[in-house]
DNA sequence: TATAAGGCTGTACCTTGGTACAGGGTCAAG
DNA sequence: CTTGACCCTGTACCAAGGTACAGCCTTATA
């Protein structure tokens, strides 16, 4: 039987021989043929299957996520739109953490900007805004805040 | 003995009980006095300190950097200059998930740009994209790869 | 033929930030 | 005096995405 070896797939696609055995329990990549000696004989296919994860990986999809793509993409009665639909979720979620991202950078540099050099720790501004929680719009949109909706 | 009640701690902070002995555990909170049948008996310092962990945590701050900004607040000898380091290695941080975000939001448009209405699943320009991996500049700034460093 | 490199399964462990019990003791109201 | 609301400790568990062995078998090379 040929094919490649779990360790030829592992160096061609950058991806450790661990983690193939788990994209493989968690269903992501089919079970391959294994030769006489019970070694995993990769087909091409599944090389590719393994670029596909990686660059969906890459684009912030989880592996939920690509499951469900690498099924729909089996399915012939899945369309385009089903899937155009996925990537314009993941598009919505990245805008929500950019935004969240963009006003925590905010608030920090105006925090980092009440340090003077010279005090101590026990006068510092920063601490005490932390303390006094004075940069609320940050925090109303935290990254915890939008993870719990 | 005096002080509040960790269940009333909880409904002033908005932070969970266990979540509150979980901090103490984790030395974000010092060990409160106990009265004569054990109870956590609170002081206000106790409440302004998981003030400052609730706002810093909404600032993106790791539980292990707000243990490091307590520990110098303590620090007589640290100063505020240290303080704004940590700060700004923060800003730092937002900033390459910024643009690793900004990056595949862009990737993904592109993507996304290409489903067309009633083609199937397996028609999918998207899908092709993924297995081909024709969008390399959004890879090499994903957020894995950041991370590693 | 010896030995290293590589493969196999199964299970446990890691990180971060908590959450959920089980099985008990305590306290205030009726 | 009982009931319900609290509190205690200790332990286990959750998501996500792997990583690390232990203990064994196979294959390639000198």
């Amino acid at each position: 039987m040929e094919g490649m070896t779990i360790g030829q797939v592992s160096r061609q696609t950058g991806v450790g021989i661990e983690t193939l055995r788990f994209y493989e329990r968690e269903s992501l990549i089919p079970a391959p043929p294994r030769n006489r000696s019970g070694y995993r004989m990769y087909q091409p296919e599944a090389v590719a299957r393994i670029a596909f994860i990686r660059h969906a990986k890459a684009l912030g999809f989880s592996l939920a996520d690509i499951r469900e793509l690498l099924f729909l993409r089996v399915d012939a009665a899945a369309s385009c739109l089903e899937i155009k639909e996925i990537a314009l979720a993941r598009i919505a979620d990245i805008e929500v953490r950019l935004s969240a991202l963009t006003r925590m950078r905010e608030a920090l540099q105006d925090l980092a900007g009440t340090c003077r050099a010279g005090r101590s720790a026990g006068e510092c501004q920063l601490l005490d805004s932390l303390l006094a929680g004075n940069f609320v719009d940050a925090e109303s949109l935290s990254l915890d805040r939008i993870e719990e909706q």
